[in-house]
DNA sequence: CACCGATCTGAACGGTGTCAACATTATCTT
DNA sequence: AAGATAATGTTGACACCGTTCAGATCGGTG
């Protein structure tokens, strides 16, 4: 039973506020920057009360959390898309980094607004465990790449500095500095590849011996 | 003519409200987290009144960038300090690494308002380039691990290829899901060394020939 | 139909960033 | 030393914010 999508009719009940209110948050997001997210913002935005979200999330935070977790799921599908479209399980590895790093440079507010959110729990959403993630895909296709299955250990221990990596490079890219190397690599994502490419994990060949 | 010694006594002149502004916001900092740094609370907790600190901060953003740049200084000295201490140069960039992100754990909303205000400008600080900064340090310690100091632009990739690492693994070593792991390894630092290690750019050989 | 729970509104509270007008003090000029 | 001027502080105000609460409205269930 559809309604709320005559925009001219404003019933007393919207339908489907939840979801109103993340996207409205996203693209207040997108258009002012987390500085303009504010909870009374997004109920202007969906046309409702200030107290109206209030009864479909308990904070601020909550919506926060809920628009983060939006998030975490669309990098899940970029991360997904960049490894399946890879020509061989190296390119794989290269394609994951870069979409990571595009995909937070695409979205910064939002990209933001999920680090903080897991910052603030000092964890990372559920949904990164879970089968679609981004996580389980740079897991796997470290294995496809040659890292041994059966080495737990060594295979977190290489998902989570690649992922750091990925973190790392997605939130410094954007500064003013970097901009004549950019130039002379020919554009960011060249640039992006190159920082990836240094940073080795991406890279790695086996250790001859022992570590040295 | 110092003044402002006794704490009893209020002048009507603080004497040095700017440094008090920017201990005040530090202590909240600290103490109750990034939410709860205020104009009117770093105004009441050095005795001032809201308005006082508009003589000497344009903005509340001003402020921050005030309080960050102390924050970046200090990162400086500690990593020179972990670089000073190493026993040899390869000692010197793992050093690094694990005083890098062992500052950005025990000042944890310290460092998150550092690079807050620096993705805002998205540009590091001015003082990163000077002479003290931790960048310069990072990059005469790959130098004097060898890496080719007339190679300008290597030296540069590598520099910031190292510091993402150092980034992403600071903002991320705090999750929950590490906990056994960390357990597993003898504690947060052993950790931080492993997935520095794992990570490469601090580990890194010579590519035998072009690429692969 | 009567009722109930879910949903939305309106008004209110304390807190916030910021500004303008005014008070006080430090400093410089003469 | 005296008075002008700039620096620094205060008070009060405005708009906005997060949040709560009492009441209005609506959808569905007996």
């Amino acid at each position: 039973m559809a309604q709320s999508h005559d925009p001219e009719i404003r019933r007393y009940h919207h339908g489907d506020l939840s979801r109103a209110l993340v996207q409205a948050g996203r693209r207040i997001l997108e258009s002012e920057g987390p500085q303009a997210l504010s909870l009374r913002a997004v109920a202007r935005e969906a046309g409702v009360s200030p107290a109206a979200p209030y009864h479909h999330f308990k904070d601020k935070c909550d919506l926060l959390t809920a628009i983060a977790k939006e998030g975490w799921m669309e990098l899940g599908v970029a991360v997904a898309k960049a490894r399946s479209q890879a020509p061989d399980a190296r390119a794989a590895l290269n394609n994951i980094g870069v979409a990571y790093v595009c995909f937070a440079r695409e979205n910064p507010a939002l990209y933001r607004t999920m680090y903080d959110s897991a910052c603030d729990q000092a964890a990372m959403p559920d949904h990164a465990k879970e089968a679609d993630s981004g996580w389980r895909h740079v897991r796997e296709a470290l294995i496809d790449a040659g890292a041994d299955p059966n080495d737990e250990h060594e295979l977190e221990m290489a998902t989570i500095g690649a992922w750091c990596a990925a973190h790392g490079v997605a939130e410094m890219v954007g500064f003013r500095e970097f901009e004549p190397l950019k130039a002379a690599l020919g554009g960011e994502e060249a640039f992006v590849r190159a920082i990836l490419d240094h940073v080795g994990i991406y890279a790695r060949r086996p250790m001859p011996s022992g570590r040295d």
